[in-house]
DNA sequence: CCTTGACTATTACGTTAGGTAATAGTTTAT
DNA sequence: ATAAACTATTACCTAACGTAATAGTCAAGG
């Protein structure tokens, strides 16, 4: 397929395959010997799911680190996209029953009808797994490598610091996860991370937040420290990156 | 209200408030003696349908155009806010049916629940009412200028050539909007309207082929020259000006 | 009264995701 | 061969802010 069949069929314009193609977000099968591309099959395969990522406002950038995962996953993919686009069709369901008691007569101004949170929220944790989960990221790679050389001792080392850490987290979870403490417990967790796995900036950290709570194995894992304690690890690392 | 305290309640940034002010679409109700913007409750009611308008993805020139009608009814505009809304709830729920296609093993490859034109057209047929039907436009106010000098011969000479054109849109409805005929008509229209009326650029003419079939007063004055043939100037005309 | 932190303003530059148009090579049907 | 439709690249522009620097204002506490 050539491209303005592309772009008709997906009622897209010829310049958006042009982008994409320079942002490698999707490039075409192959060109041809007159510098044309050629699209197939696999291609509108991703563009549909690219379609799904636009539809629930991911940036390009986010859709790019999303579909450029190597075990990314069309079954978990279509589950997720429901799960989101679920949320927001009830948040639309919410501003249409906002009309309905205007139009019945209501005066009182409202805006919470408008908030987008919930939705970002699990959007990013979604971004966060697919990321960090499905593996075969530069920072697993990375902690692969260095953990490999980790002698028993040394295990035993990094265990400890990581209870004391969480310990830690947990011991101060009724103050606010803005507090000192809370914030100095994240800079630690953070330099825990750069040492002993792999390079962690605040982006990372970020992703890591969203994952402690949507992951299962890690709350889990994490809130025998005490309850609650993923969540509130992950307000602190929320506040921190904010800051 | 100053200005921080708005965005909070609005969840929007301060920046956005200032880019409001600076392009004349929220001004703020007065400057302090410090310079300080302050915001009223008119103020509130007028960004909730800035909010509403956003939610329906029109441009905030359009929503310009549209909140700057000095007609500018909120009761109206909550039914139409509606309208719009529950379009693209259904848009959503078509998306995720599509998607539990998928979940349950569908394999086709399919583009069409994407579609938006449907709202798109819903969209630029409310901002066409609202500009043209609630009058205090500028054209408004040149036609009744220009036409209040018109004399009983001047008016029968008017209405014969509206008859004719419309006659001929009529009896040519069986072909294309896109033929030369029509085409040739569309620009006689255009050409009547300026000699006649005001002037009428192709953005005003394409506002009023939507009025044409979502006015139900235009559209029954024109369908006594033939069935459908409101619809057939409408298409004809937004042939026309996408060329 | 002074200080400090929170609030406010304006200015300026940058970003994202294309839209638009010019120029020129390629393909296809007549 | 010709013309129209297709394709490509390049270049500039837009909308709607986000970010940051700089500086004035306000209010509470010492």
């Amino acid at each position: 397929m050539q491209i303005k069949e592309v772009a008709k069929l997906v009622n897209i314009s010829v310049r958006t395959l042009h982008y994409y193609d320079e942002i490698d977000l999707l490039n075409p099968k192959k060109i041809n010997s007159s510098g044309y591309r050629i699209y197939d099959e696999d291609s509108l395969k991703k563009l549909q799911q690219i379609m799904f990522l636009k539809e629930l406002d991911f940036s390009l950038k986010e859709i790019k680190a999303i579909l450029d995962n190597d075990k990314f996953d069309y079954n978990k993919a279509f589950l997720n996209h429901k799960s989101l686009l679920v949320k927001k069709r009830d948040r639309l369901n919410k501003l249409i029953n906002l009309l309905d008691k205007y139009i019945e007569g209501e005066n009182k101004m409202s805006f919470k009808e408008f908030d987008n949170s919930e939705i970002e929220k699990a959007k990013k944790e979604y971004e966060a797994e697919v990321i960090q989960r499905w593996g075969n990221t530069k920072a697993y790679k990375q902690s692969k490598e260095k953990t490999s050389t980790y002698t028993k001792e040394h295990w035993k080392i990094i265990q400890k610091e990581n209870k004391e850490i969480f310990d830690s987290f947990a011991r101060i979870k009724e103050k606010s996860p803005a507090s000192k403490e809370a914030q100095e417990l994240v800079i630690k967790w953070k330099e825990f991370i750069n040492k002993y796995y792999y390079d962690c900036d605040n982006t990372m950290l970020e992703s890591l937040a969203h994952l402690y709570i949507s992951d299962e194995r890690f709350k889990k894992n994490i809130d025998k420290h005490g309850e609650n304690t993923a969540q509130f690890i992950c307000d602190s690392i929320l506040h921190f990156v904010k800051n």
